[in-house]
DNA sequence: ATAATATATGATAACGTTTTCAATAACGTT
DNA sequence: AACGTTATTGAAAACGTTATCATATATTAT
C-alpha cells in the first residue's frame, strides 16, 4: 500500500504553474484563466490529489468541526440527538467528532478539554452536571460556542435545549389520576442530581398534590437510569406492603427492567397494575400491551441545539437561551381503558 | 467571549525562554533542567495554554484520529459499533469523527473522500456495499487501513468483521423445525443486494432444504430493515393463501413492524404464529411474549474490528482476514413450549 | 493616446507545532 | 590539562495550506 500524499506543490510542479495558483483552483476562486484551470485540474486528477485538512485548519483558523459529547451513543436517546447533530452539520459541511463519556465526569471533563484542543468550532454537550463550575470556566476559557442539551446547567451565558421535564411528568401522572383513577403511584427515577430526573420528580409531585393525593416516599425509587436497578425497584414496589396501583417510569430504558419483573411474575397489565413511561421509542408500541408515553422529542431537540450551535459559530450575539420542548401523551393500552 | 489563542510563542515569552523549550516541556522531553520545567508549567497554567492539534497534527502527519462511517447511528445495531469502536480507540488517544452515509451511496463516497482529506489514520466502515470499484480504488489510491464491518465487501486486501450470517439463520430456523416442528416458515428480509441479508437468506434454505422442507418465495418478504415495511411484508403473509406458521425476522428493528401489526391484529403468539429475530436487544425480552432470538454480537464486533484497525496502523503487515463471530440462540417463548 | 481598471500569476510570509542542528556548559576521566 | 561525554538551550527549517503583496498583461473608459 503506497502512502498518497500528494500537495500542492506536487500538483504545481506537475502542471506548470506556482502552488497558490494550484490553489486558487481548488477553491473555486475568481481570477484564473480557463486554460490554466484545465491544466491543473487534470493534474489534480491525475496525481489523485485531495486538500489536506490538517494543513487547512491550521492556516484558516478553522476546522470545520463540531464536538459532541455525550454519555453514551448506544443509547436511545442520545444516539438520536448525535443523529440529527449529525445530519445538521454535514449539511453545514462540518465535520463531527464525538465523546462518549460513560457517565464518569473525570471523562466528561477530559473530552471537553480534547475537543477544545482539538479546536473545535463549538460543542453540543449532553452534561452529567455535576461539575458546573469546571465546566463554567472551561467554556469562559476558551470562548467556544457551547450547546447543552438533556439536563441543565446552572450556568448563565450558555445556551440550553432542555425536554419540559416538569410538564411531561405532570401530564403522565395527571392521565393515570384524572383518567384512570389511581391513588397509589409509584415513580421509578433516574439519579436526583440530574437535573432531568429532578424535574420529572417535581412534575410527578405537583401532578399528585393538585389532585389532592399524597406523595408516598416509599413508592420513589431511584434507578440510575439502568435496567438492573429498574427491575430491582420494581419487585421492591411490588413487594412493599404498600404495593402501587400504577409505575410511571422516567425513562425507557428503565422500562425495560420494569417490564422484565413484570413479565417473570406474570404480573397483568393494566389489571394488576397500570404503567406509564417517559420517552416513546419504538419499541414502547409492542411490548404487551403497549404502553402510554410521552412523544419523542430527541431528533427536534437535537435539530434545535444544533440550529443554536450554527449561528452562534458564524457569530450570532443574541441573549443566551433555554429552550424548553414539550410533548403530547400517546395514549395505548397499559393504564386501562380510557 | 474572549478567544484563547495561547501559543508556545507566548509561553515563552512569558517565561523568559524558547519555544522548542517549552515544547519539549509540554512533551514530557528529556534534557529540560528541573528550573526551567517549573518556570513554564507555571506559565502554561497561568496563561491556560492548550497545545493546537491542528498545527500538531500537521508537523507529525498524525491526526489521531479515524473514522467511523455507518448508515445510521441512532440504529441500535450501529450505536453499539460506534460505542465500542469509541471506547476501544479513546484509550489509545484517538478521537472519533462520525459519519452517517442514511444507507445513500453517494454520501457514503464522499465521507469516505472526506475522511480521508481529513487524513484520519484509519476507518471503520459499514458499507451498504453496491459501489465496491470506486471504494476499493479510493482505498487502495490512499493507503489508509481500514476495517469493513456488517456488510461484506468483494475486495481482497482488506480486513472484515462479519457476523456468521449464514449460520445464525441457520440455528433460528433450524429451531423452529427441529424444535417445534413448524414447515411453512415466513421469512421478512433485508435488501437482498446486501451481503448480510443475502447470505441470512441462504442460512434460511439452507435449513429448510436440509429438513426437507420446501422453500416457497411467496413466503420471503424484502422489507428492507424497515419498520413500516415489514409491517406490510406480515400483512401480506397473513393474507395469504399459503398462510406461515411461523415468521422469521431477519433483525430487531423490522421485529418491530410485524409486532405492530401482529397486535394490532390480536394474533396469539405462538398459538397462532411463532416468531424468531436475529438480533437480541433489549426489548425483544419484554415484548409478549418475549421472543427467540440469536445473542447480540454487536459490542464485539466493534470491538474486534477497532482492534484490527489499530494494529493495521500500527504497521501491522499479517495478512488480511475475515472475521466472522457466530452467536448463540437465547431460547424464549415465542415458538410455543420447548 | 493615456489613464484607469480588471484579470492573471507568482514570491513571500504566515499559521503553531516539532525536529534537526549547533552551541554552550557541566562533568568526570585519563 | 586535555578530552570525551552528557545535559541544557536556542536558531532555523519544515509540515501544506492560504493571504498579502507586487507585477504583468489585457481591457475599458476618458
Amino acid at each position: 500500500m503506497k502512502k498518497n500524499n500528494v500537495t500542492l506543490k506536487d500538483v504545481a510542479k506537475f502542471s506548470g504553474v506556482s502552488v497558490p495558483t494550484v490553489s486558487r483552483v481548488v477553491n473555486k476562486e475568481k481570477y484564473v484563466s480557463d486554460e490554466v484551470k484545465e491544466k491543473v485540474l487534470s493534474a489534480i486528477k491525475e496525481l489523485n490529489y485531495t486538500p489536506q485538512w490538517t494543513a487547512r485548519s491550521l492556516r484558516l483558523k478553522r476546522t470545520h468541526t463540531i464536538g459532541i459529547i455525550i454519555p453514551n451513543v448506544s443509547d436511545y436517546f442520545f444516539g438520536s440527538i448525535v443523529l440529527a447533530v449529525e445530519n445538521y452539520f454535514r449539511k453545514k459541511n462540518y465535520d463531527i467528532i464525538l465523546f462518549n463519556t460513560s457517565n464518569d465526569e473525570d471523562i466528561e471533563e477530559r473530552a471537553i478539554k480534547l475537543a477544545i484542543s482539538k479546536r473545535v468550532e463549538g460543542i453540543i454537550l449532553a452534561t452529567i452536571s455535576k461539575n458546573e463550575k469546571k465546566i463554567s470556566s472551561l467554556i469562559s476559557n476558551f470562548g467556544i460556542p457551547i450547546v447543552v442539551v438533556d439536563n441543565k446547567l446552572n450556568i448563565k451565558n450558555i445556551d440550553q435545549v432542555l425536554s419540559d421535564d416538569v410538564g411531561g411528568s405532570y401530564k403522565l401522572v395527571e392521565h393515570l389520576i384524572k383518567q384512570h383513577g389511581y391513588k397509589n403511584i409509584a415513580c421509578i427515577s433516574g439519579p436526583l442530581e440530574e437535573s432531568s430526573s429532578f424535574e420529572k420528580l417535581r412534575g410527578y409531585k405537583k401532578a399528585m398534590e393538585d389532585n389532592m393525593l399524597t406523595v408516598d416516599d416509599s413508592l420513589i425509587k431511584v434507578a440510575y437510569w439502568k435496567k438492573s436497578k429498574a427491575f430491582e425497584a420494581t419487585r421492591e414496589l411490588m413487594e412493599n406492603s404498600h404495593k402501587p396501583e400504577a409505575i410511571y417510569c422516567m425513562n425507557a430504558n428503565m422500562l425495560i427492567g420494569c417490564l422484565r419483573y413484570i413479565i417473570e411474575k406474570k404480573i397483568m397489565i393494566p389489571e394488576d397494575l397500570a404503567l406509564v413511561t417517559f420517552d416513546d421509542y419504538d419499541f414502547v408500541s409492542v411490548v404487551y400491551p403497549p404502553v402510554t408515553s410521552l412523544k419523542r422529542i430527541d431528533i427536534e431537540m437535537g435539530t434545535i441545539a444544533a440550529e443554536i450551535l450554527f449561528k452562534r459559530i458564524e457569530g450570532c450575539e443574541e441573549d443566551y437561551r433555554i429552550v424548553r420542548i414539550d410533548s403530547d401523551l400517546v395514549i395505548r393500552n397499559s393504564c386501562g381503558c380510557a
